[in-house]
DNA sequence: GTGAAAGCGCTAACAG
DNA sequence: CTGTTAGCGCTTTCAC
């Protein structure tokens, strides 16, 4: 590995030039600059990155914290994340935290040692120990995908309105017997997703003045799986229902088999709504209607604010909303 | 950020022993490493990574490149990479290429001027081109799902063998018109996914004396559309295919739909053998037979020879092929 | 325009 | 056991 020393002593000049050269300064003569570039090529030279950042305190590492890399929403997250990085010059370290708290906050601590310029975090509940661990460590922090009420800058989409949607879309065709079917609810604090939905989901029951019947909601655990047994659970109660949302597609799949399962028929007998619009979702069979969310511009957003924060430049909004928008397809039928 | 000065000024030694305590060095004597690491704590204060790499000449780092993590094949090798990493103290740069030669060598550069101490590729097809950058930079490199002729170690499955054994699994079954929907061929370089599944797929045919036809192989993207329309096509060629063998779950799906909506019945009619058996192979109606290959493993093996290479520790082998297997569901049938 | 020198925060001999 | 010192490879004054 050649050094800025090796180029300097070969193109006869000192290692202040040669910085120079590599940084674009302008007080280089175009000779030396040329003569410079020619030998670092030769030599096959490139600053190192871990030398400059000891100096300017800068790494151009942001460090990114996501629940699980394999679940096709986060990924689809991340793939925002890094391209809309990459485009500006950042490199990415990819922490798989599983939403446990004790590893974020090793990951923290460890992205913090490697002084990443900042952190895009994702997890189901942003908790105090979350912020103090940020704020104390005073690592430019943006959540992807998550609202909070600390002062933090956070990009997501409005979550109780995106189920109030759906849900009165069903009502809309006629529906009464509508089952939910959640996530985890994390001691129901508020800003979860699942709780979120849920609110929503009863909003839009109780404005039309349908009542919320506790058989016909059932817990997931955002896997397919859970979604089927969730979704066998609320066929089989008391009450008929004619339809269920399940606030993930994941589930959705889950739940759109356990309608076949139990010798009923979707859309025929029971309607069927999912949440997020993975790429998937339209290849199912019947096709599925979902709450869409863009999920790569979540990631490339925050992507944006993250590193314009960073950079001090001033942020618009903090508090980015984006759109969630209703996808139609054949999983729903009138009654 | 306090730094290694703030901790020995306080504790009253020199930088020196802070250092030793930092770094588990037997000669420091119990009181003194105890004073120290409470002043440490007091402050907040813990070694900076990139002042400890310059030094060094290691960064802790490693390097990930692969096709695009939103495709859940590729994040759960992912997945299997970075829990691995973490056990052993190392973090992950995430790296999305496209399988485009321009990205992944502008990657290889980064990453080595990120001075990462090694990194795990993974491309459609592991070029000359490929092979010089990392031999040049000097990057401990070795391969996640694909093989290579070159000095580089890998860890893969028997792709020929495991097409193979999905054919001929159709073959017992008393299948002879078997269509083959294969991902982008690469000019038919021998080492990629597709031309190896390919062969795997003639070999049988050929063993059991059936004829290859044209007509009932297509190409598909590795996508769900690509594999619906490559179904399609081989379901309108003249001769009726009984079974259709995808080189990749998400392509089967689409076979699977395209199947339904041809007017024909999976497994009656038709029967769809898929590959890798991602998560969501199983949810499918019917649920899909498919040649189940170990992602996470293979991420997680791959890593864990990178990191061997890296420190220095004898590799038994650097040539690594995992077992496959076919996963037997429901939609194959008997003809 | 260019060079010399002082660090960035840390580790690793080498003394004592 | 502990301190002193010389760098790791680079950027950035401050002179010339």
């Amino acid at each position: 590995m050649p050094t800025i020393e090796d180029v300097a002593r070969l193109a006869n000049v000192s290692i202040a030039t040669v910085s120079r050269v590599f940084n674009n300064k302008p007080d280089v003569s175009p000779k030396t600059r040329e003569r410079v570039l020619e030998i670092a090529k030769e030599l096959g030279y490139e600053p190192s990155m871990p030398a400059r950042s000891l100096i300017k305190g800068k790494t151009g590492i942001i460090g990114l914290i996501v629940p699980d890399i394999s679940n096709p929403y986060y990924s689809e997250i991340v793939r925002g994340i890094e391209d809309t990085c990459r485009i500006r010059g950042y490199n990415v370290i990819l922490c798989n935290a599983d939403n446990k708290r004790e590893k974020e906050l090793e990951y923290i601590d460890i992205l913090k040692n490697r002084w990443v310029d900042g952190v895009i975090f994702h997890c189901d509940y942003f908790s105090e120990e979350h912020y103090e661990a940020f704020t104390r460590k005073k690592i430019p922090v943006v959540l992807a995908g998550r609202a909070t009420s600390y002062d933090v800058p956070y990009v997501t989409i409005d979550n109780v309105k995106a189920a109030y949607d759906a849900i009165n879309y069903l009502i809309s065709l006629g529906h009464k017997r509508i089952g939910l079917i959640h996530g985890p609810l994390e001691g129901m604090k508020e800003t979860v997703d699942s709780v979120e939905r849920l609110i929503g989901y009863k909003k839009a029951l109780g404005e039309a003045g349908l009542e919320v019947c506790d058989e016909l909601i059932a817990e997931g655990d955002f896997k397919a799986k859970g979604g089927y047994k969730a979704a066998v659970k609320i066929l089989k109660a008391g009450v008929k229902p004619t339809a269920i949302f399940a606030v993930s597609d994941i589930m959705a799949f889950g739940a759109l088999n356990a309608v076949f399962d139990c010798g009923l028929k979707c859309p025929e007998d029971v309607s069927v709504v999912g949440f997020d619009n993975i790429d998937l979702s339209e290849i199912t069979r019947p096709p599925l209607t979902t709450v869409a969310q863009p999920m790569y511009e979540i990631g490339s957003v925050a992507a944006d604010i993250l590193m314009n924060l960073i950079n001090g430049e001033s942020i618009e909004r903090k508090r980015i909303i984006l759109d969630h928008k209703l996808v139609i397809r054949n999983s729903c039928k009138r009654v």
